[in-house]
DNA sequence: GGAATCATTCGACGAACGTCGAACGTTGGA
DNA sequence: TCCAACGTTCGACGTTCGTCGAATGATTCC
């Protein structure tokens, strides 16, 4: 069968600042969006190896969605995930990088 | 009379990124640090008009503080805050740049 | 058609959060 | 000395959050 279903994203201009610093504020997403940073290409939620169960990720990768963070296209049965990195860096214009950024770096402090 | 009990505020290198994205993540936080950025110099409490009961406000800050991200200096029986702004760049450059910028740019578009 | 795969949705649960008013401790001024 | 001002702390409350397993839906493969 043929579900068009897409997902539904925000679009740039309806952004909320406090809803994306809210998104990033938590170590399982902040994860997911330090994978697709570092991914080449689109990611589907189960190849990410995520610490929690599958339900679990799929709320997280909800809450990345409609706070602009992410977009999931469908494919079968799967999500393929990318960083929607043009569009926040014009709604909020460094806050990705800054955030990646600063993630990286502590990332090779507590090494 | 005597006042050794200075507030506490961690080290720049114990800054962690998911503490701070949290702390921005909240309406009444990010209007203290718009507050903060744009007055100049410290800012008692009580001077910022917040929307919230002075005990609410108390708790605001002490996340705020707990996070690295303002700085808390006793003077009698008020409490000056200022950005840490140095220190935040150290750790996270170009971060609270982004959420200043963004959050004015939101402001201007709400108007 | 049937089974396996992938992901979402649905309760449910405890933990954490934002909020308030009341009480308290300090400090400074009358 | 007494009182007003400022801020913190404490309990309480309702809400939201992160988590899970089970159930459901959708798609692909055999």
């Amino acid at each position: 069968m043929h579900h068009d279903g897409e997902l539904t994203h925000p679009a740039v201009d309806d952004f909320d600042l406090v809803e994306v610093l809210q998104a990033l504020g938590d170590p399982v997403r902040l994860q997911i969006v330090r994978i697709l940073d570092a991914g080449a290409g689109a990611i589907a939620c189960h190849e990410m190896g995520l610490p929690v169960s599958k339900s679990t990720g799929s709320h997280h990768l909800k809450v990345l969605r409609e706070a602009g963070v992410v977009k999931g296209k469908i494919d079968g049965t799967r999500r393929y995930y990318t960083l929607r990195r043009t569009d926040l860096e014009a709604r909020f214009p460094g806050l990705l990088d800054s955030v990646l950024h600063a993630d990286a770096v502590a990332t090779a402090r507590n090494r």
